[in-house]
RNA sequence: GGGUCGAUAGCUCAGUCGGUAGAGCUGCGGACUUUUAAUCCGUAGGUCCAGGGUUCGAGUCCCUGUCGACCCA
């Protein structure tokens, strides 16, 4: 690293925080003057001639001679007495006049040091030189204090790393930007972010685990590609130099994962980090995690059934793999999958209108002149209903045809009111709901159905609220899908931004012939969200777009 | 894009009516041999986000901007 040049600030440090690392720095010299290293390395069984031993071990080892009250009984603890040779980060420092506790954190869990001035002789003195968030390795007999609480007695203690910044105290870290930024930090300071990232890590495996067992194929697919397809979202640019060639970054998997259902690879999916050049928000990353998966031989009604054993299936494994947190998480859920509602959109429209007492014609002429909203506007309030008319208003009126106004009084009348119409028997849930048979216009890859073409064999899951899945049956009749990417284009050509090129060589891929397929998407991050309680998606992304800091 | 709230010590936060910038924790020095947010004594630490305005005087009032959080689209 280079020093900064004069006369600027080193970074944005003050002055009272230069002076505190400072002070760290004069304690590494005076560990190097004695002859150490205050960055060691030699910590592994080859270089110390016994093994290193996690602090969950340590406490393995001792946990028949914990008492009643979950505090360990010091006799028993003597009876059973090891030595250990343990290390970790410092998280807590105390000292006495000849005495010192050091609590140790390493993966595995927490452990104090109870340092004693006889036991460790000269040693003692190295403690001086010790500092909240310092990792050290200390060797000695365990031991229980009179407090009850388990330890290490050290015969011998030394710094393994220096930490030249000082953590966060104890008073936690909670500026929301810094703990984003500095998402190392935030990780040591704030014990429930790394629960929810673990939680991520399990829902994943999980999630695989699921469709490795029902005979699905992990594969990956570009994500950067010439032409923008899978979804309807705006892309990032980039450029290949060699080839000058303007690439996109992929919005979504979906047409090359349905190229390989054409080579037989009847059961794909991909865990897809994908790119949409969009807002920023609680519920928006620039980056995220889609999980999407194909099964050929089955429809959209296979996955409705899938769907709802692959989340239970998930949650059960979270409740398994992490019991104290899921207790939690659930505790605070305001939904339950017990129980599924599928409804189709235009039924869920209808009912809409008949809670907030408002006639049944709303839908098609909201967008009329003389429709009389405020009239409107009042019935629903009295049904406790608060519609944003205005916006559905304008919605309305930009709708091409009847499948968009459909679309369209669904998003203003009804999903705003998902979580409050749809609840368990007791009411104290909100019960989730697929909403099934989307119009055609407004999904562009999916197939119509059979008995009306002027809908799809599609539905969308919302939990809480919030949209979780979208899966229908593929379309695969490459003429129908060469006049619905022409529609995309027709679009654009008007200044859509939200569109999708016609991409020529999926429909020479649906002429070779995709069997009758089932497609599936899912927000990975918004499913972490769900199950962790999370109220923002840079909860479960680890490092979340951020605007660069100043001269950073 | 619109609205609301916020930015003061390394961290968490006070700051009254506009009148010398505060606390706890952290740091540093000291006391203390079983602490769990230890306790006690001492001490250090500030571009009050930036710029402009009002005023004898602005952390405080006004305007503009920057950044952030939340809500809505």
């Amino acid at each position: 690293m280079s020093k900064p040049p004069l006369g600027k600030k080193p970074d944005d440090e003050g002055a009272a925080e230069a002076a505190l690392i400072a002070a760290r720095k004069a304690k590494t010299a005076r560990v190097r003057e004695r002859g150490e290293n205050p960055f060691a390395n030699d910590v592994t069984e080859r270089e110390r001639g016994t093994p290193l031993t996690r602090l969950a071990e340590v406490r393995a080892h001792h946990d028949a001679d914990k008492r009643d009250d979950g505090r360990h009984d010091r006799d028993k603890v003597a009876a059973r007495a090891a030595r250990f040779r343990v290390a970790g980060r410092i998280l807590f420092l105390r000292s006495f006049g000849a005495g010192a506790f050091v609590r140790l954190r390493d993966a595995t869990g927490e452990l104090q040091l109870y340092c004693q001035e006889p036991v460790l002789g000269q040693a003692f003195s190295r403690l001086e030189d010790l500092d909240l968030g310092d990792f050290v390795e200390a060797e000695g007999e365990s031991m229980a204090t009179d407090k009850g609480e388990l330890s290490i007695n050290p015969t011998t203690i030394r710094l393994l790393t220096k930490a030249h910044r000082p953590l966060p105290t104890k008073t936690s870290f909670k500026d929301v930007e810094q703990r984003y930024r500095r998402r190392y930090v935030d990780l040591v300071a704030n014990k429930e972010v790394q629960a929810a990232f673990r939680a991520r890590t399990a829902i994943v495996s999980s999630l695989r685990e699921f469709l490795d067992g029902r005979g699905f194929l992990e594969v990956e697919t570009p994500t950067m590609s010439t032409i923008v397809g899978g979804a309807l979202a705006r892309p990032f640019k980039t450029h290949h130099n060699a080839l000058d060639l303007e690439l996109f970054m992929r919005i979504a998997p979906e047409l090359y994962l349905k190229r390989l259902v054409v080579g037989g690879f009847e059961r794909v999916y991909e865990l897809a980090r994908c790119y949409r050049n969009e807002g920023i928000s609680t519920r928006h990353n620039p980056e995220f995690t889609m999980l999407e998966y194909y099964q050929a031989y089955a429809t959209y009604h296979t996955l409705l059934d899938q769907t709802e054993e692959m989340l239970r299936f998930v949650d059960q494994r979270l409740a398994e793999r992490m019991p104290e947190a899921h207790a939690g998480w659930v505790a605070g859920r305001t939904f339950s999958f017990e129980r599924f509602c599928r409804v189709p959109m235009s039924e869920l429209v209808s009912s809409a209108l008949e809670r907030a007492g408002l006639p049944a014609d709303v839908a098609t002429t909201v967008g009329a002149a003389d429709a009389p909203i405020k009239e409107w506007a009042k019935l629903a309030k009295g049904k406790g209903r608060e519609i944003d008319w205005a916006n559905f208003r304008k919605g309305a009126q930009k709708c091409a045809g009847a499948g968009e106004a459909l679309f369209c009084a669904y998003e203003y009348l009804a999903e705003p009111f998902l979580t409050r119409d749809y609840r368990t028997d007791d009411g104290n849930k909100s019960v989730p709901v697929f909403v099934v048979d989307y119009p055609l216009e407004v999904s562009p890859l999916a197939r119509k159905k059979d008995a009306d073409g002027s809908l799809t064999d599609r539905f969308e899951l919302f939990v809480d609220g919030r949209e979780i899945c979208n899966a229908f049956s593929e379309l695969n009749d490459p003429d129908d899908q060469a006049a619905r990417f022409e529609a995309q284009v027709e679009k654009k050509a008007q200044g859509a931004e939200e569109t999708m090129d016609y991409d020529e060589d999926y429909i020479r891929a649906l002429e070779y012939g995709l069997p009758p397929t089932a497609g599936f998407g899912m927000g990975v991050d918004r499913l972490t969200m769900l199950l962790t309680s999370s109220p923002s998606i840079r909860d479960v992304i680890l490092f979340p777009l951020l605007r660069p800091e100043e001269g950073g």
